[in-house]
DNA sequence: TAGGCCATCTGGTCCT
DNA sequence: AGGACCAGATGGCCTA
């Protein structure tokens, strides 16, 4: 199966996942059945399975040894298989599809530069979170400039850190999480002393702060 | 050529 | 039963 040339498939959505947000993400270990050893199995080792904590097990066992279904010759059954293993390809394909193109409009909406530049997923993922914390402390400074207006002066003193540093750990404290790696916006401003948007005086000034150093 | 990124397939699990 | 979600495996493409 080729990859799509462009890299940017054509994305054709059914609408089938529409949801405003993705349900959260259950993060408790799923039970992997003591079943069918699996080479791709490394999920949830369930050591309470053997103590009946696994809920889908023996109702998985139940629907493979054949339930009450009527026996199927095994040309049948192989041919189900296939035609179900077929469309559940094409459902996940779908879903990978719109995840790309939420993805895509996120790509969107974040400022590049260059223009079409195109970020990869995952600095898609981290510039986004950056980006949208870096807005945040924006317009908490907007917020603490315009009601404290009349001593103008002690702003960038007093904000320059919004949790209480001096106005040079702003810079440091660019992100809430530091992430891994050089794509860590804390790291690829302090190898950059004199990044934009960072005045001498460690004030921010939106806008003016390059794409990359978001991620 | 190695490594990164990506699309796709696949089987397992959970949920409706 | 079937769909959604997830993560591992695989192979292709691209770039340093």
């Amino acid at each position: 199966m080729a990859p799509h040339p462009s890299g940017s498939p054509t994305v054709q959505v059914t609408g089938e996942t529409e949801r405003p947000f993705p349900k959260a993400l259950d993060d408790e270990v799923t039970c992997a059945t003591s079943a069918p050893p699996s080479p791709t199995l490394k999920r949830g080792n369930c050591a309470e399975a053997e103590g009946g904590g696994c809920r889908g097990a023996s109702r998985k066992l139940r629907a493979r040894r054949g339930g009450r279904s009527r026996p199927k010759s095994e040309l049948a059954l192989s041919k189900q298989r296939r035609s179900r293993r077929k469309k559940a390809n094409d459902r996940e394909r779908n879903r990978m599809h719109n995840l790309n193109s939420a993805l895509d409009a996120l790509r969107g909406v974040l400022p590049t530069f260059p223009d079409d530049a195109k970020l990869t997923k995952i600095e898609t993922l981290r510039f986004a979170h950056n980006y949208i914390w870096a807005l945040t402390q924006t317009l908490r400074i907007a917020d603490h400039s315009f009601y404290a207006l009349e001593s103008p002066a002690s702003h960038c003193g007093d904000l320059g850190s919004p949790e209480g540093g001096s106005p040079g750990d702003w810079v440091s404290l660019y992100s809430p999480v530091s992430q891994a790696g050089s794509l860590s916006p804390a790291a690829s401003l302090e190898e950059r002393p004199g990044v934009q948007g960072a005045t001498s005086s460690g004030c921010l000034l939106p806008g003016t702060v390059g794409f990359s150093d978001f991620l």
